[in-house]
RNA sequence: GGGCGAUUGGCUCAGCUGGUUAGAGCGCACGGUUCACAUCCGUGAGGUCACUGGUUCGAAUCCAGUAUCGCCCACCA
């Protein structure tokens, strides 16, 4: 074993399972920006979507950890001014959500601790996850700038918050009113449409009777008006019945009143055009505190808005007699009562759609309440021009649509929770209620309205929606509302790249925040990247137990197979499935990317790995060729990058090092290496080739699979000094440059592949053993071709595992025969073996005359000529000179 | 009720602006201890590209419709 060979197994571990490398790249700085920025170069620039800081990282945050840290990597080696700023995200209500739960479990509550010790602990709480989703991340391999680390709840994001929205005041986009929002009554807080869940759920449709007023007052035993409601117990909160204006069967009813329930209270009855005659009984219960839509018809004929349920959806005292009973308790109660009494009507299933905390699953109670909002819609105006119009925009590109379509329809946004682990809004009462909203940390110093004294001043208790602070992230991040120099070099960013299914929450924000605030669209691409599913298509979640653990994953198989398995098959916006097969073919990549380098690596003959690329002696037809193979994936590779097509660039990568460098590649340059009487100078121009291959494949893999590339790059340099260019960390080398494409070679390469193929098909077919040295026949096609198969006898023999290879152009040839454009060739095997191939020679020739008649009739057809480019014109022609040579061949045997 | 996406060999997916005989990995079959790798090597079988029409010299690719699946949005009691 050659030192290189020892060196490599040593690092195996600490390559794949434990990358002991990262902490050299963080020693030399590689993740940071250069203190000035290079002249010339472009800013690339990614601002990372914080993760939650409740937990672990999941299988998704590896995904977008990868898409990231490929290009910012890519980008770097391109030497690009590039800048990965990692971050993590407060989120409020779901932070709160994990924390209460950790809490409950110790015996203690929100309630008894209390706000400040509550928030004491959420920080405590914050300190601990925090370091983990770095170190997590590490592991992962991101290269971001840890330096430069941000997270929503740090001083600055803190005062980015307090000047958006001084300034979205000062606009006149924020606005404090009464109005129905979703509220959760388990988190106790105001949520927003977007958290508010719709799902089909079946559920009843009661009808019940309302008895219409008498004249003394009373009600009419004998006459009614029926409503249909899926929810009774709301009627408690009923101030009218509305029915349509056309509607006959009430037409008479209209102006009179009919008396509530239990509560005795006289309804309105009124016509409204809303009401859709054909459901139900055609006549609606009125109940504008707890439905959106009773909410807009009360408004529009002027009635009262009664709440009855508490904040826990419990009835309160407006509810008489039910008060302090749960909604579905109220419900049972009020249904059975009515039954009693004989006015329930009727009773069926129904189909209906309810709201759901995002966050807990309770059913969202519509509440009216004063609330803060901005007013969207200008925003959104902005940040649908600017997709449109091509400033920003989204991969893939159909959710150009999707994000239209929300824009034009957006709401606005309700951004107060009634939650303790936020950013508090920074606006102030005075006594005599005045609004004085402040970007100051200690807030105003006086009332703005009536000048009272801040000692006489509250501040508002409610906080942010989380996504509110999230929003500003791109520029807060960077030092907004101050130009420092970070804001200056870097933004607007680059690339935003996160699920679709933040689209709305996120990406939307930050769009309209962004361009309010900086004037300037915070990113010219958004990379939407797809969920990832699992075995069978399932979504992953902890209840089902098919989650894939990333962390896991990289002890297991590390992190490059990792990273592979979640880019490789992968388009932007479609979902992807993670199966065990797949991790398992990350896994093997990397296993063969580090034995092809143990076999080059503990190869160098004696006076190799010193020269570089200008001083190459007759390279070999296999260094030409896996040059030549080499410049196109650069040239693709790079191009897959630049249009961020990362599954593209994955099996680009795949291919060229698997396939071309590994299984044919590296097989011919053990011909050259090991072949008798080859000079030393041969010898080491072949394993030079080799070295600076794999020099290049590394930095093709590099932003795929940093670790081992990394790894090996740092002995190849030891070995081959020229052909890293002596560069010390591949991490900071640059990005290949496509050589030129060396036609001659590829061509002469394919023909030896294709003999080479088509003479293992034939020892297969004769069932040879695969050991055995088998006598070969060629006849060449011609001179040319003769020479050809001469120059690459050695490799046709070793590959194919022939010996020896006669040259004989006008012998008689059996059956047992292979096609190729060098000529037929056949193998010294027994009668019956090519007896037993006759069969099949027929089948081959009937196919390719089918062949043959398909491009000679297509080649006649007048209109094609005409009509098809001229290469394609051309092309054919060659295929039909091509198939004719193979008939020719095969017409030949037997 | 709107909108979007998908449908390619047993499975998971590629196939860019229409142009080789539709590719890959896994799986399968057969054969392999040839000194980098069995996490491997070689060979092979397997697809009327969901369906129906249309445009075109030429369609997996473009258009229209149908079917199935999935997702998003939506104030109907």
């Amino acid at each position: 074993m050659t030192t290189a060979r020892r060196e490599l197994s040593r690092r195996y571990d600490a390559a794949v399972v434990e990358p002991a490398i990262y902490e050299r790249w963080m020693a030399a700085g590689a993740f940071r920006p250069s203190d000035q920025p290079p002249a010339g170069a472009e800013p690339f620039v990614i601002i990372q979507p914080p993760p939650n800081i409740t937990g672990a990282l999941h299988i998704g945050h590896a995904l977008t950890a990868t898409v990231e840290d490929v290009l910012i990597r890519y980008h770097r080696m391109r030497g690009d001014d590039t800048l990965w700023l990692p971050g993590v995200d407060h989120a409020s209500i779901a932070a709160q959500f994990v924390l209460d739960r950790i809490l409950a479990e110790e015996g203690e509550s929100r309630a008894s601790l209390g706000r400040e010790k509550y928030l004491e602990r959420m920080w405590q709480f914050m300190g601990e996850t925090r370091s983990v989703i770095g170190e997590q991340h590490r592991r992962l391999g991101a290269s971001a700038d840890w330096e430069r680390e941000r997270f929503t709840m740090d001083a600055g994001s803190a005062r980015a918050v307090r000047v958006a929205f001084k300034r979205l005041w000062d606009a006149g986009l924020v606005y404090r009113g009464e109005a129905l929002v979703n509220w959760c009554p388990r988190c106790l807080t105001t949520i927003s449409d977007l958290e508010n869940i719709h799902r089909d759920e079946a559920g009843t449709l009661w009808t019940i009777r309302y008895h219409l007023e008498r004249e003394d007052g009373t009600p009419d035993p004998e006459r009614w008006v029926s409503v249909a409601t899926t929810r009774p117990e709301t009627l408690l909160g009923d101030t009218a019945v509305a029915v349509h204006p056309e509607d006959d069967r009430y037409r008479d009813l209209v102006g009179r009143h009919a008396i509530l329930p239990f509560l005795g209270r006289r309804l309105p009855i009124l016509a409204d055009e809303h009401v859709d005659r054909g459901f139900g009984t055609g006549a609606v219960k009125i109940t504008p505190a707890h439905d959106a839509d009773d909410y807009e018809l009360a408004k529009r004929h002027g009635l009262p808005a009664i709440t009855i349920l508490d904040e826990q959806a419990r009835i309160n005292e407006a509810g008489g007699e039910f008060v302090g009973l749960d909604r579905y308790a109220a419900r049972k109660e009020i249904l059975a009562r009515l039954a009693a009494s004989g006015d329930l009507e009727d009773e069926k299933p129904h189909q209906m759609v309810v709201g759901h905390c995002d966050r807990c699953g309770t059913v969202v109670e519509p509440r009216l309440s004063v609330q803060w909002f901005v007013h969207v819609k200008p925003l959104a105006e902005r940040a649908l021009a600017s997709v449109r119009e091509g400033r920003t925009r989204i991969l893939p590109a159909h959710f150009e649509k999707v994000y239209a379509h929300w824009m034009e329809n957006i709401h606005d946004w309700a951004v107060g929770r009634q939650l303790w682990w936020g950013h508090r809004i920074p606006a102030w009462y005075c006594p005599d209620d005045h609004i004085t909203v402040s970007d100051a940390e200690d807030g105003p110093d006086a009332c703005a309205e009536c000048g009272r004294p801040a000692a006489e001043l509250r501040q508002e208790t409610d906080i942010f929606d989380t996504w509110f602070s999230s929003g500003l992230w791109p520029f807060s991040t960077l030092g907004w509302p101050d130009e420092t120099p970070d804001y200056r070099r870097f933004y607007p960013t680059s690339v935003m790249e996160t699920g679709y299914d933040i689209l709305f929450f996120w990406v939307a924000r930050m769009m309209m925040l962004g361009l309010f605030c900086t004037d300037a669209e915070p990113f010219h691409t958004v990379y939407l990247h797809g969920m990832i599913r699992a075995e069978g298509g399932a979504k992953m979640s902890k209840t089902k137990g098919n989650t894939v653990d990333p962390l896991g994953m990289v002890d297991e198989i590390g992190a490059d197979g990792l990273r592979f398995a979640l880019v490789s098959g992968s388009a932007p916006g479609s979902d992807a499935r993670l199966t065990r097969a797949k991790l398992d073919g990350g896994r093997n990549f990397t296993n063969k990317l580090w034995n092809a380098a143990r076999f080059v690596l503990g190869s160098r003959p004696a006076g190799a790995g010193a020269r570089g690329a200008g001083d190459r002696d007759e390279p070999s037809l296999a260094v030409r060729w896996i040059e030549s193979a080499l410049a196109e994936a650069v040239q693709r590779a790079t191009r897959q990058l630049d249009a961020l097509d990362l599954g593209g660039y994955a099996a680009t990568v795949y291919d060229v090092a698997w396939s071309d460098y590994c299984d044919w590649f590296l097989e011919m340059a053990k011909v050259d290496l090991r072949r008798d009487g080859a000079t030393d100078a041969e010898r080491a121009a072949t394993w030079d080739g080799a070295a600076r291959a794999l020099a290049t494949l590394l930095r093709l893999l590099h932003p795929l699979m940093p670790f081992v590339t990394e790894e090996i790059w740092q002995v190849l340099r030891e070995e081959a000094p020229a052909a890293t260019g002596d560069e010390p960390l591949l991490i900071r080398a640059p990005w290949p440059t496509a050589g030129e494409r060396d036609r001659a070679a590829e061509r002469a390469f394919e023909d030896l592949a294709a003999l080479v193929r088509g003479v293992r098909n034939l020892r297969t077919e004769a069932a040879a053993p695969a050991a055995a040295w088998l006598p070969l026949v060629v006849a060449a096609t011609s001179v040319e071709s003769a020479a050809a198969l001469e120059a690459g006898r050695a490799y046709v023999e070793a590959l194919a595992r022939v010996r020896p290879i006669e040259l004989r152009p006008d012998a008689q040839r059996p059956e047992l025969i292979a096609t190729s454009p060098l000529g037929a060739a056949w193998l010294g095997v027994d009668a019956a073996a090519r007896e037993a191939a006759a069969e099949r020679r027929r089948a081959q020739i009937e196919e390719l005359d089918r062949n043959i008649s398909r491009v000679r009739d297509l080649l006649a057809n007048a209109s094609f000529a005409e009509k098809a480019p001229a290469t394609v014109v051309e092309r054919e022609r060659d295929r039909l000179a091509a198939l004719e040579e193979e008939r020719r061949q095969l017409a030949h045997a037997g």
